[in-house]
DNA sequence: GCATTCGTTGTAATTAAATTACAAAATAAC
DNA sequence: GTTATTTTGTAATTTAATTACAACGAATGC
């Protein structure tokens, strides 16, 4: 817990000068860092010794060391926590709680994930004689994101998003195949199947999906990304972005991994769209 | 710029003392914001003055004010700031940078985002009619999850990722329709004429893209997010992610406009995925 | 090659800041 | 109403940080 909302939430067991101290600092914390413990005194109209104490209070060794944790406290604009919507939030404080949650949900994600098993699945990738991307529901749309971006790099690359043809095309792989399951609970009993008869069907199974899940347990690799997921919506959120980072992390191990002059291809795409667009010199305003 | 990066960059400018102090604080920042100056100084083997004078010369006022400095860039473990990917970086280092780009880049949407035509698109959508999402390319993934989420609040949606079956859906929009137009560019040509086709047909017209791009010049709402793309890799990251977001609050919105029992209704469309999936507690690690 | 100068570093003195010890006031308990 | 306890402030002390100045070393010019 960071000291400011240490402050608040200990308020009532202030005295009345400390409760003074409190109430500055509150207030102006960006000037309190910046002052001294006589400045901050007279602000508050107390004695040295009494913000001395207020500092002691909240576990810290003394004024220096106090304004050493505010200033902590403060960096962090707004800190990202998972804060849930509400019934009666409007469409500011809605707003604003799905952009911070989707955040903490990506630090979450990024203190998680296994870089060795990353550096892994970048490696099958590369190596891949055809990559398959399979994923049902909300994880369909990560599916055909993830197709989207290794189509440019020139690789064989398919996408479904329907059991039977996800099956079709599980039973055609081969060695060297490689096939990415898309799940986030990993208990699609559909997607399961398809991940065992890749399996056995001798491709190598990436599972994109929470650790210890049965379709985890089908899979030659598993990138887990332990997002708790808000159920308030009833509906995947954060954790389908987590999964999307993680894709995008995939193809950048892929883009790297081929070096410089592939690099050069993805250019070439890039400027390929450019005949679909307007250009922006021949747009004014 | 925070200190410690400033330390790293203007390490040439430092004297012999200067750079021992340099290398003990990047050593261990958090022991240095819990030292005197006393103690830098013998860690680092120089006099107290030359810490002081190292201090001033990144612009602080003191040594305490030096460690204020460095507090607060310590405090978010790693800012979020938007670091590019380079070419010999390992596994760790661009996970690593793309979560923390992408964190960045969701940042800066919050911050861009417009509120009030936010709510007036949640107002549109829960009035419509009928809900088209249309998308291409790197889109088209946003455009299906987008159908994902709101087809489940059993209202009417579609969507296409063909540019011929867009055509024709926008051709036979009616009042009352409401189309959601997403690009990133928003200067893809196909898009901006299924948008002015939906427009000529009375649709409502929400453009997912740049603000005063040729597309948001169709569209009756722009919803724009102004998130710099790093083009370092040439595919749409971040951009992307920023976009499902804006997704997830309009339906978040959505929901919410609908009321209590609304929810319950979605709770029974999670609910229905049930049969599909393997139960928790059928599953034994 | 030596002297001068400028930049760098350290020592000692000074100043500023924070903490402690103690006393006075206020509050609560008996 | 007196006593005990808590709270607060004053003054003394200690600690930390800064300044002023001197010494050293490297670079430049003669």
């Amino acid at each position: 817990m960071n000291v400011l909302e240490k402050i608040v939430n200990s308020v009532n067991s202030f005295s009345k000068s400390e409760r003074k101290v409190a109430d500055v600092i509150l207030a102006n914390p960006q000037t309190t860092i910046h002052s001294s413990i006589a400045a901050l005194a007279k602000m508050a109209d107390v004695s040295e010794p009494t913000v001395n104490r207020f500092c002691r209070r909240l576990d810290t060794k003394g004024f220096p060391d106090f304004k050493l944790h505010l200033a902590q406290s403060l960096a962090n604009g707004t800190p990202y926590v998972n804060r849930h919507v509400e019934e009666d939030d409007g469409p500011e404080a809605y707003t604003a709680k799905i952009f911070e949650s989707t955040m903490a949900a990506l630090d979450a994600a990024r203190q998680n994930v296994d870089i060795q098993t990353i550096n892994r699945a970048v490696d099958v990738l590369t190596q891949a004689k055809k990559i398959s991307f399979f994923g049902l529901g909300a994880s369909a749309s990560v599916a055909h994101d993830a197709q989207n971006k290794f189509f440019r790099f020139n690789v064989p690359v398919v996408c479904f998003d329907d059991i039977v043809m996800q099956r079709m095309s599980a039973i055609n792989s081969t060695e060297g195949d490689v096939v990415v399951c898309i799940s986030h609970t990993g208990r699609t009993k559909n997607l399961c199947d398809i991940a065992g008869i890749a399996r056995e069907n001798d491709a190598t199974v990436i599972g994109v999906t929470a650790y210890d899940s049965p379709l985890a347990k089908e899979c030659n690799l598993v990138l887990s990304l332990d997002v708790p997921e808000d159920t308030d919506m009833y509906m995947p959120m954060a954790s389908r972005v987590a999964q999307l980072v993680l894709i995008d992390i995939l193809a950048t191990g892929f883009t790297l991994r081929r070096g410089t002059k592939f690099r050069e291809n993805l250019k070439k795409v890039k400027d390929s769209l450019r005949g679909s667009r307007f250009d922006k010199k021949d747009f004014h305003g």
